[in-house]
RNA sequence: GGCGCCAUACCCAAGUGGUUAAGGGAGAGGUUUGCAAAACCUCCAUUCCCCGGUUCGAGUCCGGGUGGCGCCUCCA
């Protein structure tokens, strides 16, 4: 059982001591997609971060559920599908294949649940009877409107005061009040509907979360996830749902991820046409890389894309992945104790900072989940690995002395989920994803290396410096090295 | 107008009031190398947007500016 954590949250706007309801588990429910379109980089971020968090609470010894839902009933999909002409439920199946590719392509830990709105219409017509019932909501034409006014602390998530909220009601839809938000929307003509007592419709936007949290994860969750910007309305929402729904304090935690921004400060969505999509992202670039540039950055901070941003994660995804190779190359099965003394400073500093590292590590994490500050201390580590791999003593006899930083960096992958591949994978993936731009390929690489090699075999240093410049200019840094040649993709 | 967030080097970026302000990328010089690459070493913020204040001590806390951003019923 681990330590508790600190962790920051949206309903205090502080960070605290995190407590779960249950000693050692957590319940986690994120939003997920609202399948009218690809996934793009701005949900990549948030769904990376609850990702790489998971695995964190995991690794550290809690029992975990994570839910994450499927939005595959909305005013968008329907608007998308009308305008393709398309069936909405068949749009939606599409988006919902097309997210799970992506969160494949990802390395995205599959959740516990996930849950779709038109699974759970059962759940979301009994809460919505319930909050008629109690009082908290209305029908008037088949519509049922939430009576924002009833909720004894409407606001407490966003921080709005409910008189100081603004409103853009429509005056003909029969809402008591211009706050109120629907439960349940009736049908228009060739939408799609499911029966209700209050007739043919569809669910307002919100109350499906606070269903399915309730369905999967019970009437209180210990966190809630999400981007900034579902503060309001939608999660606020969900809490004045919930709460007036079952008495209970609906999550105690929320967890918001910052936004992408783009370079001209605007926010990253299709509607504003500057949408990296994920499936694009993913061809291009090593999952790693790209989870390596959100855990970079503090998951609360605004994160402006810039277009080199992929490719300098991963050169640095490439610098540790590099130094375990070296380390984990070394032989060797002396004393420690006696390898410190005959190796000097550097052996003694790649063996503190390995043996140090762990606490240091959860230390990070511990403090508002700071992957940026945990990362810092691995790159940290690995110029130490390289700085003592430089010895000539190292590689046959270094094992026992890197032993300890070996075991540091294994803590990367259940913990965040990076430098989860061998070295050789790792290069295959970033070969065949990064050459093909370049206009070349991994076997005619192959060629040239070959080439150049025998080249050299023959002393012919000419050519084998013209191959290497052919080489370079391909973006291919070629090593001679204990007697033979090895290439890797240069990525910066 | 209401609620909130942010500002650290050429770029990205961490930073719990207290030794030399993490880490990465780019750049310059060096070691190494047939030449290279990678790696390592050195250099690259006497200073944290500005002005006040609290304090023995402020990047960190408080107040006021300036600039940027998010939300205020489409949003990860």
């Amino acid at each position: 059982m681990a330590a508790p954590f600190r962790l920051y949250n949206t309903l205090t706007r502080r960070v605290e001591p995190f407590e779960p309801v249950k000693p050692g588990h957590v319940g986690i429910y994120c939003c997920g997609m609202t399948v009218y379109d690809d996934c793009h980089a701005g949900h990549a971020r948030a769904f990376i971060i609850f990702d790489a968090f998971v695995r964190r609470l995991r690794a550290r010894g809690w029992s975990v559920r994570f839910v994450r839902n499927y939005t595959d009933v909305d005013d968008k999909i329907i608007h998308r599908a009308n305008e393709r002409g398309e069936d909405p439920a068949a749009l939606a199946d599409r988006y919902v294949a097309a997210f799970a590719r992506d969160a494949a392509a990802l390395g995205l830990a599959p959740p516990d649940a996930e849950p779709r709105v038109t699974t759970s219409m059962d759940d979301i017509v009994a809460m919505i009877e319930r909050l008629v019932g109690q009082g908290h909501a209305y029908a008037v034409d088949g519509n049922v409107w939430f009576a924002v006014r009833t909720a004894p602390r409407y606001g407490q998530l966003s921080g709005q005061a409910v008189d100081a909220l603004g409103s853009s009601a429509d005056p003909d839809s029969g809402k008591r009040d211009p706050l109120d938000f629907a439960l349940w929307k009736s049908a228009r003509a060739g939408d799609p509907s499911w029966p209700s007592p209050w007739g043919p419709g569809r669910p307002g936007w919100h109350i499906e979360c606070s269903a399915m949290a309730a369905r999967h994860l019970g009437e209180t969750i210990d966190i809630h996830g999400g981007g900034l910007d579902l503060v309001f309305p939608h999660h606020e929402n969900e809490v004045a749902q919930s709460e007036c729904a079952h008495g209970a304090r609906f999550s105690n935690w929320f967890m918001h991820n910052g936004l992408l921004t783009m370079p001209g400060g605007r926010k990253m969505g299709k509607s504003e046409g500057n949408a990296f999509t994920v499936v694009d992202l993913t061809a291009a670039w090593p999952a790693e890389a790209i989870r390596l540039y959100y855990l970079q950055n503090h998951y609360r901070s605004p994160l402006a894309w810039t277009p080199d941003s992929i490719a300098e994660s991963l050169a640095m995804l490439d610098r540790l992945v590099e130094a375990r190779e070296v380390a984990s190359r070394m032989t060797g099965d002396g004393e420690a104790a006696r390898l410190l003394t005959d190796l000097g400073a550097d052996a003694a500093e790649v063996w503190r900072l390995g043996n140090a590292f762990e606490a240091a590590f959860h230390a990070a994490l511990d403090d508002d989940f700071n992957t940026a500050a945990a990362l810092g201390l691995a790159f940290e580590l690995a110029r130490a690995v390289n700085r003592f791999a430089n010895h000539k003593r190292a590689a046959a006899v270094g094992a026992p002395v890197v032993a300890p930083a070996l075991r540091a960096l294994a803590l990367l992958p259940p913990h965040l989920g990076l430098l989860q591949t061998d070295v050789g994978t790792w290069q295959a993936e970033l070969a065949a994803k990064v050459l093909p731009r370049r206009g070349t390929s991994a076997n005619a690489v192959d060629a040239l290396v070959a080439d150049r090699t025998a080249a050299r075999n023959g002393r012919d240093w000419a050519r084998a410096d013209a191959l290497r410049t052919e080489l370079d200019a391909l973006g291919i840094a070629v090593m001679d090295r204990d007697g033979h040649t090895t290439w890797r993709v240069r990525v910066t």
